[in-house]
DNA sequence: TTGTCTGCAAACGTTTTGCACGACC
DNA sequence: GGTCGTGCAAAACGTTTGCAGACAA
């Protein structure tokens, strides 16, 4: 059940507690972004004992490690990504899905250039999903 | 002194008053993507009534309108760019700098393949801007 | 055992809201 | 006179902090 988690925390040498081993299964299997109160009204039904802070503190330390990204598409509040390698999120501004996106820009090796040292890239595109899309054309008629 | 913005505002049908001119004017002349509170602190010397509700208002109007973009690569707080083009941004994790970056990725257009309508692009990167890399490498000694 | 993690409550910083007043067609 | 903008105070919201007790290694 939770052994792959195990594994993570191990390769990373993060002490391994049962509210990290939730939180990281809670990622994995909900790939929707959630926000550390999504990810703690998700898990505090089955883990009545679980606190917020606890997530919060959860998800720096994973962060830390690199085992997940935070992203600040969404203005208000951070959202977490159980993907860590580099790709791209699209939010739809009708219904707030965030859907990820795997487009490479050949561009940012140009960065190097600039003599600024680059850690991280998010690219964030916003606008109306292909699904809103299709409701709004019903809608109208045709 | 102000006609640049009172034109600006009156082509996007915004109506003026003194304290957007002032917000545009500041926005204009000062292109660190400053927060709420640094514009407000930054006019309220020179208008002391101003308060900081009005300057929420004011950022969101503006940017509703399309003369200003808001920005959250800095996490707890949103930032403002007179710059309304499409165009990218560099945070230095150390100095905390926020600097224009104006590459184009040409796979962008890829985008339009996947069937989502794309009204807004925002690259966020983040890592240590040149000037913090010089410093470190003069403490480093060579 | 030792240091780290958890969970509670309180504090914090940013942003939003409700509302009365004032400015402008 | 009615709409819209301003500014104040209070509230809301997401997040962080301080701390005592619990737990992992």
């Amino acid at each position: 059940m939770f052994e792959k988690y195990v594994k993570l925390l191990k390769e990373n040498s993060i002490k391994i507690t049962p509210q990290r081993l939730e939180i990281l299964k809670y990622l994995d299997e909900n790939r929707t972004h959630p926000t550390a109160d999504q990810i703690y009204t998700g898990l505090k039904e089955k883990n009545p004992s679980l606190s917020k802070t606890t997530v919060y503190n959860s998800v720096e330390t994973l962060e830390e490690h690199g085992l997940i990204q935070s992203l600040t598409i969404s203005g208000s509040e951070s959202r977490y990504d159980f993907r860590n390698d580099m790709h791209h999120h699209f939010l739809c501004k009708k219904c707030g899905t965030i859907i990820d996106i795997d487009i490479k820009c050949p561009n940012i090796g140009k960065m190097l250039e600039s003599g600024h040292k680059v850690e991280e890239v998010h690219g964030y595109f916003k606008g109306i999903c292909k699904d809103c899309m299709k409701k709004e054309t019903k809608q109208n008629g045709s």
